[in-house]
Order: C-alpha cells, then sequence, then structure tokens
DNA sequence: CATTGTTTGTGCGATGATTGCACGCATTGC
DNA sequence: GCAATGCGTGCAATCATCGCACAAACAATG
C-alpha cells in the first residue's frame, strides 16, 4: 500500500468504527471490547472511546462505554432533512390510524433494510391494557437483513438483475427463523415472483410471529427509492387475510406517493 | 498548550464537527461552509467530508454533501440499548390512541431538549383527509430550546438551585415567537412557578399555533430524569382545558412510569 | 472575447498528533 | 500468597495530517 491518501483521515475512520461497535446486541463495550469489533488496538480504541465521551456522544463509567442520547442528533437532522422520510411519516401516521396495523417505510443498505419512517402501535389491540407486543425492535433505524424481510426482498427484487446477482454472488443467507429460506436458489425464485407479483409476503422469516407485506414505492420516473411494508400476527389475520385487506391500502399508498418521491 | 494530549485524538473531534455542521436548517454543504460552520481550514473540512462519504455516512454530488440514512444507525442502536426510550415508547403509543394527542419525551442536553420517544399524529383531526399540521419538526432525535418550550422548564426546574443559576449564568433566552418568554427574571419566575407546581404550560412560546404541557419524569428514587408533554393547537383546546384535560393523563403516566425508570 | 476576480481542487514538505509497545498496577482465582 | 489475567498509560518513533500555496475552473465585468 504505497500510495498516499491524503484525502482519507484515518483516525477519523476508526473513530467511526467504534462509534458503530455499539450496536443492538451490544450495548456497553469496554476498550477491550471495542477494539476487537471495531479492530483496532485496544490503546488506539480506548482513546477514541475517550474522546467520543469527552465528545458527549457516549457515556461511561470509567471502564464500559454506551451511546448516549446526543447520538440522535444525526438522527435528527436526518430526518429534518431527508426528503424521503418527511414525506412518508405523515402518510404512515394516516394509515396506522385508518387500518390500527403498523407500517414501515424502509431503504436498502448493503445488505440490511433501514427504517426510516414507522408508525403505529407495537401492540396487538385487545380487551385488556397491555395486549401483546409484536415485531420488536422495530424503531427507526433499526436494521433488519435484507434476504429474511418483506421490504428487503421487495428492494432486492427491484434492483437490475446484474446488480442482484452482484449482491448474491458469495452470500450466505442466514437463518433468523426455522422459516427462514436460505437455500439461495429458492431464494432467487421468491425475487423471481416478488419481480411479477410486485408485492412481497413474508411470513415468519424473520421473527416467529410476525407476517410482513411489502410493495415497492416508486418515484414519478418509476425508479424504486423505498419499500413500505405492514406487519401484523398471524393470529389475528391470515397471510390471505393480509393481502386481500392490506395489499389495496399499501398500493393505493404507493400510488398516491409517487409523484411525491 | 504545551500539554500533550494523548487521549484526545483530534481528527476525530473534528470529524464529528463536520458531521454536526449538517444540521435542520442547512441540510446541504461543500468544503467552504462545512469549514466555517466546524471552524475548520477549508482543507482539512474537505477531507473530513470526503472520509465521511467514504464511510457512507455522507452522499455526495461531488462538491456538496448531506447526511445519508446511514446515520440512522446510530440512533436505531441507541433506541434498541437505550432503557429511557425502551420504557417510554409503548406508552407514549398508547396515550396517542387514547387521547387522539401528540406526546413526546425528552431528555436534557446543555441548552436544548432532545425528543427521544414520541407517537402520535402531527395533524389535527378532520373531517376531510388532510387536516392541519402542527408542531412541525417534532421527530425522534430534534432538538429544541430548552428555555421556551415545556420540557425544557421542567427539566430545568428539577436542577438544584446551583447548577440552574449556573445554566442562567450570562445565557440570552433565544425569542422565538412574540410571546417568548426572555427576561431572565421573568423566566426564573416560571421556574419557580414550575418548582410549585410540578407542571408546566407554555403556550405559542417556541411556535406560534402550539400549546404545550409538560411534566416531569422521575425514577424510584425521586430523580427525574425525563419530561413528558402533549401538544396541541389552541383553536382545539384552551390551556385552561388542556391543563383540565390532559393533566390527569400525563401525571397518571408519570406516576405509572416511576418504578419502571 | 479578453480580463479580472472569485471559488475550488490538491501536491508537498514540515510538524506534531497518533501509535503500539511495554511496563506497572489492580484485580481475580487458585 | 502467588500466579495470571486484565487494564491504564508514559514514551519515543513515525507517519498521518495540516495548511499553505499554486493551478485550474468558473463567474463576472468591461
Amino acid at each position: 500500500m504505497a500510495i498516499a491518501k491524503p484525502d482519507f483521515i484515518e483516525s477519523m475512520a476508526k473513530g467511526m468504527a467504534v462509534l458503530e461497535s455499539f450496536d443492538t446486541e451490544r450495548q456497553r463495550l469496554n476498550a477491550t471490547l471495542a477494539a476487537e469489533r471495531a479492530g483496532l488496538t485496544r490503546a488506539a480504541a480506548r482513546r477514541h472511546l475517550l474522546t467520543l465521551s469527552h465528545l458527549g456522544y457516549l457515556e461511561t463509567d470509567g471502564s464500559y462505554f454506551w451511546l448516549s442520547s446526543k447520538v440522535l442528533r444525526f438522527s435528527g437532522s436526518y430526518l429534518a432533512s431527508a426528503r424521503l422520510p418527511r414525506v412518508l411519516q405523515p402518510t404512515l401516521n394516516r394509515l396506522a390510524v385508518q387500518t390500527q396495523a403498523s407500517f414501515s417505510a424502509v431503504v436498502l443498505d448493503a445488505d440490511e433494510v433501514v427504517i426510516v419512517a414507522r408508525s403505529g402501535n407495537d401492540r396487538q389491540p385487545s380487551s385488556n391494557d397491555a395486549g401483546r407486543v409484536i415485531a420488536y425492535g422495530l424503531h427507526m433505524g433499526a436494521r433488519l437483513p435484507a434476504h429474511a424481510t418483506s421490504t428487503g426482498r421487495v428492494l432486492l427484487a427491484a434492483k437490475p438483475k446484474t446488480a442482484f446477482n452482484a449482491w448474491m454472488k458469495g452470500r450466505t443467507l442466514a437463518r433468523m427463523t426455522p422459516l427462514t429460506v436460505t437455500d439461495p436458489k429458492v431464494f432467487r425464485g421468491l425475487i423471481a415472483q416478488v419481480r411479477q407479483d410486485d408485492f412481497c409476503l413474508s411470513s415468519e422469516e424473520h421473527e416467529l410471529g410476525v407476517h410482513a407485506l411489502a410493495v415497492p414505492l416508486r418515484n414519478a420516473q418509476g425508479a424504486t427509492v423505498a419499500a413500505l411494508n405492514v406487519v401484523t400476527a398471524p393470529s389475528r389475520m391470515s397471510p390471505q387475510a393480509m393481502q386481500r385487506e392490506l395489499l389495496p391500502y399499501l398500493m393505493a399508498t404507493a400510488h398516491e406517493l409517487r409523484p411525491l418521491l
């Protein structure tokens, strides 16, 4: 690696790697753990952790570190600036009121989908106060594996064939539940089906007890810019019923949004 | 400044300053603009911008840069990990259903409040489809000036007197609307009132056409850890009606949440 | 169209921030 | 009580980073 890269600040990249090493699974890290997750030496990791906590992005008890609410600053700015969430959020709110279900809009980032707008209760309506929580962890900014989600498949199906093949190349499809499709051949078939149907129904492939139905969101030029889905519990609605009752809402919404995207 | 600071990585701080220079007002920046906002030389700013866009946090057309959806990764991790939003979000969702109003939970960060959980429609119920949008920009991670918001005042009132005095010292209270209280003396009086009442009603001081009512959220040890508020339009509900009809919900919720915080 | 002024991209050598080793201290387990 | 493991942190070498300064692109003006 002889070439100089004066336009790439290494310690910045290391710092971001440290910040990224805090994820949904590992929420509290010390220098040693952060080092191995971020691929740095312990000393470097520690210094970056200290820097980030000085800047207010991390909190610490002296040896362990965790994310502070200051990191929400970035999502706040993104949500205020990006066209997509601004346009989608009010529509999703309306859908939630109309249908009493939970909706998410997502974009694809590498092999995961990222939730950029979200609405609805995470609880099933019920007579008592609580109701059962469905679909854990579906908050703004949450990342889910593309191959095991209805929205991910819709977005993968929207890729040009060559890009999709490149995406598939050498990839193993992680099993999330006993129902996850992990065989590449079967998976390619599913994607082909999505291309035909222009929607995707995925039953308990990402999380047991959750059905999801997704459609692509296209802009006026016909490019798919996001995917919209709705989730329900199988106990509440069969996949067939879901398709019959909720697909029209999704499609109508996609159509409405088209000139705005 | 002869002392060495081996535990503070300067370029990391610069990079974060660059990332922070994208905010709600200025969403697209080139090297020159980012430099002056972040307080760096143009060359340094450019290199950090390029690095951040290589890492996927920014998008660029070659000369201008803007935040990409990847920044949601941090808020996603935070929301999944932090106790506060995890506990509050379901409760806020329930409140929104019960009352048809909009609720936010916030924490204090320096002189701003940060929204860490949020629920409800941003539109007034109405016969036609749209309804009027109230309270713009109240999304997750949004930051509002503490002195002009009901929640901010509740959190300031919860500070120990000495800490509050330190906060006030030399501060000018920015005028957000014609109704914003900007006189320090009057403001101190308001805070004293909040200490007595244990709630705060703020009418159109942050944004015209928005009333807000807030209560503190305390944990089992009695420490105030966040504030919860509800917003409505004055046309829909007078401040008095708001206090009469919604304050009981807020107080009951604060009481319920107490053992969970 | 020429000219001047302004903004932007980037090579380069100097500089000092960054690095990782290595040591000493704290803590745990036997 | 001793070994073993983990952790914090000087220190000097080094190499990434810095900002200058120039070139190129572009804009405005005569």
